[in-house]
DNA sequence: TTAATTTCTTGCCATATGACAAGATTTATT
DNA sequence: AATAAATCTTGTCATATGGCAAGAAATTAA
């Protein structure tokens, strides 16, 4: 989590451009740039090559976020997204009432997209707002479609994270109607223990479905 | 809906790789066919062109289904998916008490599928069952696969389904946390009436997330 | 047509959760 | 350090919904 000095997140943009030629100097620098990567974590598990890691990395801006800054704010147009390297992050809908509903939380590894607001070029009704500084990956949209379409292993990578998105919605979903809040809440502390400690309370209770109240009742109880 | 004496889903077959070549006749056979195919109105409104709905609509084949058959069990892998032309179909999976949960409903127009089960070939936890006599167009996994990556066009309409998909889940879901059951209920009459009045009321009310007898005092409620 | 299922409604009571408000605690600001 | 703000806990009471069970209505099977 960068804190304090942390430039703002219009001074941070990754130089990699000048890597991608032939010398073999160069080929050395972009293969240190490409293992020390942050994301390298997040593609090494898909059948992306190291020569398409080269085309691919360099697409991807590191860009630093501090508290309360928002990645999106409703009614824009998502043109690009992100993949979380440290902090917290919120995603929030209001309702009819002008309550903000947490539709999902995000640390560190995940994904942060409003896929919808971005394949469909419509105005989002998401609010994403960081909770603490954050060090984001982000991806334009121009970039992304480029790539879906003209590098397989990609494309099969980047279908695999919306179909996991969409499983992991379908999950939470399933259990909100299933499981009653306090086994949902005990679901969230072992799945992801980081949101759990780190994540105000208000905040998870609204992403569980229930009020701070309640989510405080729980704890209570299951610390007895 | 076919009802009576609909043939077994084991009959029929679509003979459409006769059309494949290329006199006049068979084009104009193949026109024909393109035209009066069902899958015309869903695929009209994507980029794809005659000719390569030429080749995508042959991969899809005509399936009837009788009441109560199952599309899907719990435990299978999924490696086809439908588009439902008539009837009604409902998708649920079994709570840690043993409760079926209506997962999802489905009807005319609408697409049938595990994503997570197809695309990550892992065992589904969803049960499709069809409720009443349902025409279905099949179409399987190694079809899509091969379409999804050689047609640019196809591909897009098959991520803007999924995304769809997504979308309509998350609205689903924020609706769950943000509107009361009775608000839930009036917003599915007006969205999906067919299947408001076709679907027997103990699936619209596990779908809802409530019980049927909570759904008979708000269909009460609503007629006062 | 009659019987058997399935579906839907309704009453009674229990309970999980919400709404509101007051304090306590922690964190941020000056 | 002092003050302010945000966060968390706890009490009281209200209410939406659930659980169960009985009966009515509609659909299906014999």
């Amino acid at each position: 989590m960068v804190k304090g000095t942390a430039p703002s997140r219009h001074d941070v943009r990754c130089k990699c451009q000048d890597h991608r030629n032939k010398s073999n100097q160069k080929n050395k620098q972009m293969q240190d740039y490409i293992d020390k990567h942050f994301l390298n974590i997040v593609f090494k598990s898909s059948e992306i090559s190291k020569d398409e890691l080269s085309l691919i990395l360099p697409k991807y801006k590191r860009v630093v976020y501090q508290k309360n800054d928002y990645l999106l704010a409703e009614g824009q147009i998502e043109t690009k997204y992100w993949f979380v390297e440290s902090g917290f992050i919120r995603s929030y809908v209001m309702d009819t009432e002008g309550n903000e509903i947490t539709v999902n939380l995000y640390a560190s590894g995940d994904v942060v997209i409003d896929y919808s607001s971005m394949f469909f070029f419509l105005p989002t009704r998401e609010n994403i707002q960081v909770l603490t500084d954050c060090v984001c990956w982000e991806i334009a949209f121009e970039d992304f479609h480029e790539m879906f379409h003209s590098i397989p292993n990609y494309r099969e990578q980047q279908k695999g994270l919306l179909v996991g998105s969409y499983y992991t919605l379908k999950e939470h979903y399933i259990s909100s109607i299933a499981d009653e809040a306090k086994d949902r809440y005990i679901k969230l502390v072992k799945e992801k223990p980081a949101i759990a400690q780190n994540v105000p309370l208000k905040y998870i209770a609204s992403f569980l479905g229930i009020t701070d109240t309640s989510l405080s009742r729980i704890r209570k109880e299951i610390s007895n």
